[in-house]
DNA sequence: ACGACGCGTAACGGTGCGTAACGGGGGCCG
DNA sequence: CGGCCCCCGTTACGCACCGTTACGCGTCGT
């Protein structure tokens, strides 16, 4: 991991706010802190987190709601801070979505460890969703594609034309290669509607990228068929 | 997931380990445990698991060295249990690649709770080129095959067409050379299902991919027969 | 020697997947 | 406002994959 990964602590209490921010940012982390749900969120529109460090207990809207609340629409990592004895609580908090959590109170060694294990869970290779700013030029077999200007081109460099729908399938899978991507997860990342039983919408999407990639239809070299699985993006993507 | 999840639990008390297996079979799980690490290989050796629940304090090879070990060569979910008061070693866990903790004694819907966690992460993020940095292009005979790309190519180079279901057996033998694999842990490895008393399919499965790997019907020099065994893949397996 | 059993594999059929074709809906331009 | 075009979801059809079945052969036990 390049750059300093961004954190933002969301907590009542004062002190603890400021002893975790210190005690964080002489660990190598940049910090922000929020004193409730609101001053999160405009935080949060303001700037790129990597992870989140949320009170469970706190007066007006509480840890549960907000953890709730974000899961709605981000997929970035959370640890709940929890007072001891809150069992039901901080099942409840995993369940709804928290990566981990931590009781109260808690050795701050301890918490730095379960950061840094959350993100390398997360970080392992090209956070998704989370975060984007990272590397956004990448090149896979002869291809090379910019994320940011959202534009594809061959080996001699031409731009090759995909259309929004197409792109954002292909995005998914730049930043999730070697991984089978079932149709579910393709319809979430790319329309974020559900499918139906029926529903052949990603078999045809995808069909259509693979001729715009120039796949052989007979054996397709970048995004293979996994029988009752999904698809697998098959090539090393490496930035450039 | 469509399949089952598939859970070892590693715990040297014979009760803690039947209580867990029993309670969660009861939550749609797969449920194989061992006793110690030796036993815990044995169970690798034969069989694909999405995650292993594993007790930090064992007679013999203990916990932390297991998992220092796993992580050597595979990224497979850990969940580790401790004992209270053990925090040095809790942390110690997390930063060797335990995936999480839970402290001993512990309410089984935590457990639960925080195994569903665990692999939603996974599901979601899913370890790219997906047992980590394990050699992914291997050679045997005069075959080549690069299991990330999933491609086969013979003496000359060229590509052999083989379905998903002819690789994912070839991949488990390529990975397991010069073993016997039985017929069930050829299916658990394979489809993930289990096979019922009269069921041929692994049998006509692996009777195709003979005949795409070339070999003589009146003696097989890569895949053995084993009667009453299973099969057995003969050739050496070198990286390259 | 003969029956039982395990295994190889040809043949069959259900189902998943590839993709051509169609058409609705939305954006853009006149 | 009307016409055009492009994107993409739906439908339909054909093929390939693979689980099942059936049959033949070889091996083992008695």
């Amino acid at each position: 991991m390049q750059r300093k990964p961004h954190i933002l602590i969301v907590d009542d209490d004062r002190e603890i706010r400021d002893l975790l921010a210190k005690f964080l940012a002489r660990h190598d982390f940049r910090v922000d802190t929020a004193a409730d749900g609101r001053e999160m969120d405009r935080h949060l529109a303001g700037g790129r987190f990597d992870l989140i460090v949320l009170d469970l207990m706190m007066p007006g809207e509480d840890g549960l709601a907000i953890c709730r609340r974000l899961r709605q629409d981000s997929a970035i990592p959370i640890l709940m801070l929890t007072a001891l004895g809150e069992e039901a609580d901080r099942i409840v908090g995993l369940e709804i979505g928290a990566d981990d959590y931590l009781p109260k109170p808690f050795n701050p060694r301890e918490l730095l460890a379960r950061i840094r294990a959350v993100l390398r869970r997360m970080g392992e290779n090209g956070a998704p969703g989370a975060d984007g700013a990272r590397a956004r030029r990448l090149r896979f077999e002869d291809w090379e594609i910019d994320l940011a200007a959202r534009e594809l081109r061959d080996a001699e460099g031409t731009l090759v034309m995909l259309t929004s729908g197409e792109f954002d399938m292909l995005e998914a899978f730049v930043e999730r290669p070697q991984q089978i991507l079932s149709r579910d997860q393709l319809a979430d990342l790319t329309t974020g509607r559900l499918l139906g039983p029926l529903d052949r919408s990603i078999d045809v999407a995808l069909s259509r990228l693979r001729r715009k990639l120039g796949e052989d239809p007979k054996s397709p070299r970048l995004i293979k068929t996994v029988r009752h699985g999904g698809y697998y993006f098959a090539a090393d993507v490496t930035p450039c």
